[in-house]
DNA sequence: CATACAGACATAAAC
DNA sequence: TGTCTGTATG
């Protein structure tokens, strides 16, 4: 057996996590140390030399893009493909299991997946139905406390109210909202996650069949996971599982997301014959960029502790440049740009990199001034335009009649006389009759309460959806989605307008055709291609602007950023209050994730970054005066030195100043302890005060333990 | 029923 | 400040 090409391409760490027994391993993967490479071969590493079955892998990332770039390089590796893997998302593989056991998992055979968007919809539904008023309840908020609690795994049953009548208001909705969702056989994304878990919890037979089947779990972003995806992995691993983590624990950006570095702490406790693995090595960036993110995060408390290293060059020192105000930061880096692009490099090379998605805009107009082609990340995507979900909604009618975001939708989309009134009717009786909106409306037009003209534009339109269904069953995919598009009178509706707008719409419900054609099935869970299609427009919505291929300058925020790489980046913005942003600023844990934020933004450059900020700042329509980000300071002088424009008149270089001392909690992250049993450690978190106070030690000799400070008797060292 | 206008809102974002 | 959403209006 040939194993060279799994090996050779490895440093020593990366092969020892490779080749690692078959026991839980848990890999912690600085920036750029390989973590990718590490997955991909281990997987080949299990399959080419333990001769462990593909289909006996249970592979993890947390975006498709991951996903994809496993799958591809799994490929590149094994030479054959990998279709058949369980290679996928949390929520694509959750839904994999939901489509093949939906009966026990409760569901509707042609159940639908809702966006975001389609569930604050829904919310904003219940609300007008229970007719509270929406500046009291904000819509955004009880979506909000929804997800938060089916991240946690909790459902309304098992909430706490505390004594608290807006809470207990709050629980009430969330268990309306689930009616909700059930009646009209819709889940959230939430849903597939909680759904699965219990699925499993609760079908001995089919968590022991599965936990038989998928002997390797592999987990990408580990840090990431968060309460029921960590449940999840424990679930499936039982006793004879075999886990394989990565992640790293100073990129950990995403705590407001529900994502808990706290797995990665208590991973060793709870699977005690963990083999831990450093990968320290970077290949990435030059010592002098690694040093500053190595000394940045070192201000960071609650680490497992890791220490970047390169055999590679010192580089550049790291530019910072105080400008004026954002003006004048833009024109500085675009000017930098300028000089970049001139000597030969590619735009694509070249990253700005901000806090906040407000401060793109500054950019964008000097870049567009200057003429140099620019992408900016993030905004709406494909999926999520108004006239494809307009389409989507029409086809999700068909595969189910009961889903009521996407009645609510389309009813009157092109307009055809159903208005509000109507309406009103149909979802009156459709509470009165606990039924969905489609089965109302219905039995509102046999019942003859309306004027004859709504009853008869309300008929219509069932008789329109009914006809797409009949018509176009046996048809392709991509004919029935094309049929749809004609029929349903979207083409036409914004073909009239004779806008531009309107003119680009047509065009991408023509892609949308496209896009059919494409679909490729899923052969365990045996779907209709047209509930394929639906799941994947909801699941795999694809990048902003993903038919840009124009070479061109990334802008995007410091999380987009995440497991990208740049020769030249731009960290601008670097104030306080808007990098540490306001909302983070007062909390130690905010704080500290600000701060990995920062460390995440560095640790993308390959050879040369810039740091930027401004000593005023227009934002929303009002002029800031900050004071440079704290995080300029914890840089040694020695690799940083401050750049300003030939002409203007000179100034005192930034001095650095005591870093504040802010920390309400008796004992501080990082202090080192002792325990009289346990021995030495380090506090990697703290909840809670007085008598109550619990804090989280990581111990030299073996995982990490939840004390509580008043019986611990911790020796501070 | 399309358009104009007022008002809300702005940390980060994958699925 | 600019953008998006919902509503008032002709």
């Amino acid at each position: 057996m040939d194993v060279t090409e799994i090996i050779d391409p490895l440093n020593e760490a990366q092969r020892e996590a490779v080749t690692a027994p078959h026991r839980p391993t848990l890999v912690l993967a600085g920036a750029g140390s390989g973590k990718t490479r590490v997955l991909v071969h281990r997987i080949a590493w299990l399959i080419r030399v333990d001769g462990v079955a593909p289909q006996q892998l249970f592979a993890v990332t947390f975006t498709n893009k991951a996903a994809a770039e496993m799958r591809q390089r799994i490929e590149a590796l094994l030479g054959f493909p990998t279709r058949h893997f369980w290679i996928g998302t949390f929520h694509g593989l959750a839904h994999r299991l939901l489509r093949i056991h939906w009966r026990e998992a409760r569901l509707a055979e042609g159940f639908q997946i809702m966006d975001s968007a389609d569930q604050l919809r829904m919310v904003r539904r219940l609300l007008r139905d229970l007719q509270l008023d929406e500046n009291e309840w904000d819509p955004k908020e009880i979506q909000w406390f929804i997800n938060a609690q089916k991240d946690e795994g909790l459902r309304p049953e098992r909430v706490d109210d505390d004594g608290n009548a807006g809470r207990r208001q709050m629980i009430d909705l969330y268990a309306r909202y689930e009616k909700a969702c059930a009646e009209s056989s819709v889940v959230d994304f939430a849903e597939l996650l909680l759904r699965a878990l219990e699925l499993l919890r609760e079908n001995s037979e089919l968590l022991a069949q599965y936990r038989e089947r998928f002997r390797h779990l592999l987990v990408d972003e580990f840090q990431d996971t968060n309460a029921i995806q960590y449940d999840w992995l424990k679930l499936l691993a039982g006793s004879t599982g075999i886990p394989f983590v990565v992640g790293d624990d100073d990129q950990s950006i995403y705590r407001w997301r529900g994502a808990r570095v706290e797995n990665l702490f208590s991973f060793q406790k709870h699977f005690p014959a963990t083999e831990v693995v450093r990968l320290e090595q970077n290949y990435r960036s030059t010592s002098t960029i690694l040093k500053a993110a190595n000394e940045i995060i070192s201000h960071n408390s609650s680490r497992l502790g890791k220490n970047l290293w390169t055999e590679g060059e010192s580089g550049e020192l790291i530019k910072l440049y105080a400008a004026f105000n954002e003006r004048d930061e833009a024109d500085f880096v675009i000017n930098r740009i300028t000089d970049f692009i001139n000597q030969g490099n590619a735009r694509s090379d070249v990253a700005v990199l901000y806090r906040s998605n407000a401060q793109s805009r500054v950019f964008e107009e000097t870049l567009l001034a200057a003429a140099i082609p620019y992408r900016v990340y993030g905004g709406l995507r494909f999926f999520e335009r108004a006239e494809i979900k307009d389409a989507l909604a029409y086809l999700r009618l068909i595969a189910n009649r009961d889903d009521d975001p996407s009645f609510e939708r389309v009813v009157n989309t092109p307009t055809r006389g159903i208005g509000a009134r109507t309406m009103d009717a149909v979802r009156e009786c459709a509470r009165e009759t606990g039924t969905s909106l489609w089965r109302a409306a219905g039995s509102i037009i046999a019942n003859d309460v309306l004027p004859k003209r709504s009853s008869k534009a309300l008929w219509a339109f069932l008789s329109l959806l009914d006809r797409l269904d009949t018509e176009t069953r046996e048809m392709p995919l991509h004919d029935q989605v094309r049929e749809v598009t004609r029929a349903s009178g979207l083409i036409a509706h914004h073909g009239r307008d004779g806008q531009l707008a309107g003119e680009a719409k047509v065009e991408n419900l023509e892609e949308l055709v496209s896009a059919a054609q494409g679909v490729i099935q899923d052969e365990e869970s045996d779907l209709p291609p047209l509930a394929e299609f639906l799941s994947y427009a909801v699941l795999e919505s694809g990048d902003a602007q993903a038919d840009d291929y124009e070479d061109s300058v990334q802008l995007m925020t410091l999380h987009s950023a995440k497991g990208l790489e740049f020769p030249l980046v731009f960290l601008s913005g670097l104030e306080d209050g808007l990098f540490p942003h306001q909302r983070s600023i007062t909390d130690a844990k905010g704080l500290e994730e600000e701060r990995r934020l920062c460390y995440v933004g560095l640790t993308r450059a390959q050879q040369q970054i810039y740091l930027t900020y401004a000593e005023q700042r227009r934002l929303y329509g009002k002029d800031n005066y900050g004071t440079p980000s704290r995080f300029i300071r914890e840089i040694p002088d020695e690799l940083m030195e401050e750049v300003r424009p030939a002409m203007s008149v000179s100034r005192p270089v930034y001095r650095r100043s005591r870093p504040v001392q802010m920390e309400a909690s008796p004992v501080k992250l990082g202090q080192r302890v002792r325990h009289g049993k346990f021995g030495d450690g380090v506090v990697l978190n703290s909840e809670g005060s007085g008598a109550h106070a619990r804090v989280q030690v990581n111990f030299e000799n073996g995982g990490t333990k939840w004390l509580v400070l008043a019986y611990a008797n911790l020796e501070l060292m």
